[in-house]
DNA sequence: AAAACGGGGAC
DNA sequence: GTCCCAGTTTT
């Protein structure tokens, strides 16, 4: 099997991976299917966070010709929760492209995998290795952490040549007969050995490792600071007329595309409600006669690059007053809302205010 | 080359 | 709080 000209660190590894691969769905199949599905949720997600999505979405989209067929909100409803909404959108694109235009045959390379929306050089090289043993290495994170500490490269991760210098050293690396398990075994090893915190105690490559030799564990890989989140303050109305709800469907270049809302005025800054009528002289016109209540607002949302300050209010508006000029939104029942995929702000907006009656106790999550 | 894109878990 | 995860796309 192992070839004996391998570098002491792909024997090393291989070694150690036959003592603690990790028991994952997704190793018992050459199905490309449901390879691509397994590492476009993986992307930037660790497994315990994907494996239920990646169960639920096979169980929903048995195959390929299922996802095309299907209508893109079903699966953004199922994305829900999962982030990287983008990451959906460019599935469903992909499925519609194998099966109307590969007649349901999905690419058996890298070079043609590449291609595909969504797909970039990490995923090509884990569904051409996985599905069909094509000897290119997957370069994510781990092989960045694992290989910058193991052989005391400093190139800055974040910079741009970083992944044609870790791919070229990765592709000597790889056995040319073991390519799958070589790229299944550096996942594992940097999610349990070699993590970013790592257990070089119990580590059979430390003897060799430059970073732990040298005391720089601490300091590899490099990597530039990130930059800083933005602060962004929502305002969200809930309206409600004859038991429906004032919704829209976020379609900006912005966060959460695809997904559904309600009413939104976003300011710079935090508004009381006065202040936001002022700034908003329509608004008041709505408000004219109806019940405001403020809600129970979450707690301020972090994402990786943005903090949202949430605030929000329902309002039902009485049966009599016209309600006009409101595009993009439209008035929906709250059963069909739930249907919807929804943030995760929005979604503990109402998990938090169901004693407001709005959904008749039932979560839509 | 840099920024944008989510959410959650580990420390 | 900070880091960062089976990264890709857009600017």
């Amino acid at each position: 099997m192992q070839s004996t000209h391998d570098h002491p660190f792909t024997s090393g590894l291989i070694s150690w991976y036959r003592q603690h691969a990790r028991e994952l769905p997704w190793r018992h199949t050459q199905d490309p299917y449901a390879i691509w599905l397994s590492e476009i949720i993986l992307q930037q997600t660790r497994v315990a966070q994907g494996l239920p999505y990646y169960r639920k979405l096979l169980e929903v989209f048995p195959t390929v010709k299922d996802l095309a067929k299907s209508d893109e909100s079903v699966l953004f409803r199922h994305w829900q929760g999962l982030g990287y909404y983008s990451r959906a959108r460019n599935l469903h694109k992909a499925a519609k492209i194998i099966v109307n235009q590969f007649g349901g045959k999905f690419p058996t390379t890298y070079d043609e995998w590449i291609k595909l929306p969504g797909v970039g050089p990490y995923t090509a090289a884990a569904i051409a290795s996985f599905a069909f043993g094509e000897v290119k290495p997957v370069v994510d994170g781990n092989v960045f952490r694992i290989l910058a500490r193991y052989f005391g490269i400093r190139t800055d991760i974040l910079h741009n040549s970083a992944r044609k210098e870790f791919t070229s050293l990765a592709q000597e690396l790889i056995p040319k007969d073991q390519a799958a398990e070589f790229n299944q075994a550096i996942m594992d090893f940097g999610s349990i050995q070699c993590s970013p915190a790592p257990n070089c105690s119990s580590c059979p490559l430390s003897t060799a490792c430059y970073a732990f030799q040298n005391k720089q564990v601490n300091q590899l890989p490099v990597k530039q600071k990130k930059t800083k989140q933005r602060d962004r303050y929502f305002n969200y109305f809930i309206f409600e007329q004859g038991n429906k709800l004032l919704v829209r469907e976020r379609k900006a270049k912005d966060i959460w595309s695809g997904l559904w809302e309600f009413y939104l005025i976003e300011s710079d800054q935090k508004e009381d409600l006065s202040d936001l009528l002022e700034k908003n002289g329509f608004l008041a016109t709505y408000l004219q006669g109806a019940l405001v209540q403020p809600m129970i607002s979450p707690k301020v949302h972090i994402l990786s690059h943005q903090k949202i300050h949430c605030q929000a209010w329902y309002i039902q508006v009485p049966d009599n007053l016209e309600f006009s000029k409101i595009a993009p939104y439209q008035w929906i029942q709250p059963e069909d809302f739930e249907k919807l995929g929804k943030s995760v702000l929005l979604l503990n907006l109402i998990t938090d205010n169901l004693h407001l009656g709005i959904f008749n106790d039932s979560v839509p999550r």
